[in-house]
RNA sequence: GGAGAGGUGGGUGAGUGGCUGAAACCAACGGUUUGCUAAACCGUCGUACUUCGCAAGGGGUACCGGGGGUUCGAAUCCCCCCCUCUCCGCCA
C-alpha cells in the first residue's frame, strides 16, 4: 500500500498518477487524509491523558513508599477519571485505525511516469520482439491433439483424479516438464539469484503481504481447517521470507528464484481462451524475485527484462514483450512488462512471464524495510519478480511451433535436460 | 492424536507488581591502540506512531507471541487464543 506520507504530501499527483489506471482516486484520498487528521486529534489526546495516568501512577507509588498513605489515596482517585477518557479515546482510536487501514488497501499502486494510459490489452505498447513464427505443416495442429496424440499430456485422467484444469503429464510429457523446470533453475542461478523451495501454502500474513489478501480472496484454494493458502505463484512464499525484516542496504539485492507448482481457483473463466494448457487450475512456474534499493529498482527491472528474454531465445520461440497500459497492469504493480509467446497452431499470442516492479507498495504491507550504513533511520525497500517462466504456455507452444511429421522436435538448449531430441 | 515445557530486543538469556523499554553476555557499528592480524579498551547499539525544531536533536505514547481482564501502576497476576519445542503414537 501507499504510504500515509506519500498521499498526504502529495495529494493532487498521487490522484493523476491513478488516474493512468482509470482508478478515480479523488474522493477515498480525501477520506484518507480526513480519517488519518481524525486519527492523529484522537492519538495525541489519548497520549496526552496517558501521560499524565503515567505520572501519576508514579507519584502514588513513591507517596506509598514514603509512607504517605493519605495523600496516596487521594491521588488515586483522581486516577478515575483519566481512566475513563483513555478508555473512550482508544475506544474510538480502534475504530478508526481499520478504517483508514482499510481504505488505504483500497488504493492501487501508482503506475511509474512511463506507464501508457490505455484501457486494455490492446494498448499495451509492444516494446520489442524476437524469434521467428514458423512454417508449420499443413496438417498442424493445436498442442491439446499433439498431447493426446503422443500420449503425453491427460486432461481427461485429470478430470477423474480432481477436474478440470489439472493435467497429468506422462512420460516424455512429464520429463520435458522436469527438463524445462531445470533449466530455468540453472539459467536463474547462473544469474546470481539463489534456489529455494518455499512452502506451498501459505498463512493468512503472508497472503496480506504480497498483496493476495483481501482483494483476491476467491482466487485461492483455502484449507480451512488449518487457515492456509495454497499458493497461487512463489511470489507470495518467496517475498515473505522478508516480511517484517530490517535489511542493511549493502545486502541489496536480494535475488532469488524458486520452481513451485501454482494453485489458482480461476473463478468465472471458462470458454476457448481455456483450452488444453492456456489455463490450468495447478500449473508449473519458476519464480524470480529480487529486493532491491529504491535508487536501482528500475536497473533490476530491466535487467529481469532482459534475463527472461533471453531464456526465451534460447527456446528458440517467437516472442514479443509489451508494457503493460494503466488499464492492464495489476493493481500492486508500478510497471509491468509481459511477455508473450506465439503459439502457433492456435496462431495466438500467450503470456509466458510478466515481470514487475512494485516499488514500496508490496514492502510496505510488509513491513521490509532496510538502513543506510550508520542511518537510524528505517526506509522501504522495492520488490519485483518475474516469471521465468511459466510452463504450461511454454510447452503448449513449444509442441505446436516444433511438430513436425515425425514427431516434436525438442530445442538444442533442453536436449541435455531431456535426454531425448524427439517427443515421438 | 496423547503428555509435558516454553514464547522477552539481531542472538543467548536475566527479570514474579512501581527504581525495567527492559540486566548481562555475544554479534554488529564507530573509535583508540597496532608494522599487519589478533587481542584489549572506550563509545553507539529495537521498532512504530506522534510532537517541537530549518536541522542536529529533544519530548510524549505504545510494544516483552496475540487479545481481553485485575490494579493507582503489569513483561511480571487472571482468562481466552495462537505458535514453537521435547517425549510417546502414527507416518514419507
Amino acid at each position: 500500500m501507499l504510504t500515509l506520507k506519500v498521499i498526504r504530501d502529495n495529494k493532487e499527483e498521487v490522484i493523476k498518477r491513478l488516474a493512468v489506471k482509470h482508478f478515480d482516486a479523488k474522493a477515498i484520498i480525501d477520506s484518507i487524509i480526513a480519517l488519518d487528521d481524525k486519527r492523529k486529534a484522537i492519538q495525541l489526546q489519548l497520549d496526552n491523558n496517558l501521560a499524565e495516568q503515567n505520572s501519576l501512577a508514579k507519584q502514588i507509588g513513591k507517596l506509598f513508599a514514603e509512607g504517605k498513605a493519605a495523600e496516596a489515596n487521594e491521588a488515586k482517585s483522581k486516577t478515575a477519571e483519566l481512566k475513563e477518557t483513555s478508555k473512550s479515546l482508544s475506544q474510538e482510536l480502534s475504530d478508526v485505525e481499520p478504517e483508514l487501514k482499510k481504505l488505504l488497501m483500497q488504493v492501487p499502486n501508482l503506475p511509474h511516469t512511463s506507464v501508457p494510459s490505455g484501457h486494455s490489452a490492446e494498448d499495451n505498447l509492444v516494446v520489442r520482439s524476437g524469434g521467428l513464427v514458423p512454417e508449420l505443416p499443413k496438417d498442424s495442429v493445436p498442442h491439446w491433439d499433439l498431447a493426446k496424440k503422443y500420449d503425453i499430456i491427460d486432461f481427461e485422467l485429470g478430470v477423474k483424479i480432481t477436474g478440470a484444469g489439472f493435467p497429468v503429464y506422462k512420460g516424455k510429457g512429464a520429463k520435458f516438464q522436469r527438463a524445462l523446470i531445470n533449466f530455468f533453475l540453472d539459467e536463474n542461478t547462473a544469474a546470481g539469484y539463489r534456489e529455494v523451495q518455499p512452502p506451498h501454502m501459505v498463512n493468512e500474513d503472508s497472503a496480506y503481504g504480497t498483496g493476495q489478501l483481501p482483494d483476491k480472496d476467491g482466487q485461492m484454494y483455502y484449507m480451512q481447517v488449518d487457515n492456509f493458502y495454497m499458493i497461487p505463484t512463489a511470489e507470495v512464499p518467496v517475498t515473505n521470507i522478508f516480511r517484517d525484516v530490517i535489511l542493511n542496504a549493502s545486502q541489496l539485492p536480494i535475488k532469488m528464484t524458486a520452481y513451485t507448482p501454482c494453485f489458482r481457483r480461476e473463478a468465472g473463466s471458462y470458454g476457448k481462451d481455456v483450452r488444453g494448457l492456456n489455463r490450468l487450475h495447478q500449473f508449473d512456474k519458476v519464480e524470480i524475485v529480487q529486493v532491491q534499493h529504491p535508487d536501482r529498482s528500475y536497473d533490476s527491472l530491466e535487467e529481469m527484462v532482459s534475463h527472461v528474454e533471453g531464456i526465451l531465445k534460447k527456446l528458440e520461440l517467437p516472442y514479443r514483450i509489451v508494457k503493460l497500459c494503466g488499464g492492464d497492469m495489476s493493481f500492486t504493480s508500478a510497471l509491468t512488462y509481459d511477455f508473450e509467446v506465439f503459439s502457433a497452431a492456435q496462431q495466438r499470442w500467450l503470456e509466458v512471464s510478466s515481470v514487475s516492479n512494485f516499488e514500496s507498495y508490496q514492502a510496505n504491507r510488509m513491513m521490509l524495510r532496510y538502513k543506510e550504513d550508520g542511518d537510524k533511520k528505517t526506509q522501504i525497500a522495492h520488490t519485483l519478480n518475474g516469471s521465468s517462466l511459466a510452463l504450461p504456455r511454454i510447452v503448449a507452444a513449444l509442441l505446436e511451433n516444433n511438430q513436425t511429421p515425425n514427431g516434436i522436435r525438442v530445442p538444442r538448449v533442453l536436449q541435455p535436460f531431456c535426454g531425448f531430441e524427439m517427443i515421438d
